[in-house]
DNA sequence: AAGCCGTGCTAACTTGAGTCAGTGTAGGCA
DNA sequence: TGCCTACACTGACTCAAGTTAGCACGGCTT
């Protein structure tokens, strides 16, 4: 969908379907920043900085709708509401991404996986794809690996150890969250940065 | 200067002095999302939010123009392009969160060092507050450890080998590159992503 | 049916980074 | 003058996570 280098491309609105977006390191290894689903949007960095500067890549058939550069700026001059709208869909996704920072910098792996289980959970119950038993989820262990900076074998063995302690079970495509406050209270979870309803659009 | 939590504040643009911005984690370890050099913006997503979703504290003295909420949302409305100013700002802001986060997801300490204080040296440069020589750094090594991912003592290794392979310097405040080349090499470093210089603007 | 992938899963071994526990030094201050 | 605190620095030990090397299963293709 988007290469990391190439110039000069829309963005997208999410209609059905996952994708993700990922840097390609020299070493041939992978970070994986985000995963988008339904009703994110994505590609406006890649816009506002002519150059795209990471990849975008789908996990499932995913349907979008195009915005076309020049149609978003013409959109920013005449509305300036929408501005603010896309300034503040911007934060909340900065907001994702330091959270992510956190997961890296300052959480052991059983933690990060809960944490980021659990934020995947808010974010796909907001669009009406889960609910607090669960959800389903078409990551494999090999694509939770490359966004928790864990190997595939980590992620396997972490997933197996929360099973085991009774909080969450990962399994053919379905999260379930088996003890959901204990998984909240295991992985300092706080949904705070999620759930803002754009105040500045009131 | 901002506190988790907190309601309704100021946003700042740094002019001078050196600030860091972090979250607190429940079992007490921090981890600095980054760190706020002169005409840096701060504060952006504090607005947007209403509440504040991290913490800024000033490392050396700070002297900072504040920008109050009324008058950057009304500056909004009235002068579109601004709008898209900040816009790209906290574009480029995301930018660098996003290359922090390969940095402790996918970078070994060595790497992530090296590649945090070159990523630092373009940024003082474009400030002229440094050189390809190198530049003034106040930054203590339990700093450098918490916005890392690091332990201070490991922080303290790492150094130590860099300087005994000959590629950089950190010591008594002070940054010295002793190998550029070969340190943008070993972190693989493109600074591609902090040098666009607002396409929208022209 | 046979052969392949992609994926999940596991055991055995290795290693990078954390932890603990300490030394040395410079600056501030009582 | 001596004390205290912050910071840089180190060695010895531990452990979380990576690596390697596999097996098992289900869905595809030919």
């Amino acid at each position: 969908m988007i290469h990391q280098g190439q110039v000069g491309h829309s963005a997208y609105i999410v209609a059905s379907g996952w994708a993700c977006s990922y840097k390609l390191l020299p070493s041939g290894s992978r970070q994986i920043i985000g995963f988008q689903i339904p009703g994110d949007f994505l590609g406006l960095r890649a816009i506002l900085f002519r150059t795209a500067d990471h990849n975008v890549e789908p996990i499932t058939r995913v349907q979008a709708s195009e915005v076309k550069e020049d149609f978003l700026l013409d959109a920013f001059t005449r509305t300036p509401r929408l501005a603010t709208a896309v300034l503040w869909a911007a934060s909340r996704d900065e907001a994702m991404v330091v959270e992510h920072l956190v997961d890296l910098g300052r959480r052991n792996a059983a933690e990060r996986m809960a944490h980021f289980l659990l934020e995947l959970g808010v974010r796909l119950r907001l669009v009406g794809m889960g609910d607090r038993e669960g959800y389903l989820c078409p990551l494999s262990q090999y694509l939770l690996a490359d966004a928790l900076g864990l190997s595939a074998v980590h992620v396997n063995r972490v997933l197996r150890e929360l099973r085991e302690e009774g909080m969450l079970t990962f399994q053919k495509g379905k999260v379930v969250f088996d003890d959901y406050d204990a998984l909240v209270e295991f992985a300092g979870f706080h949904r705070a940065y999620l759930d803002h309803d754009g105040p500045l659009l009131r």
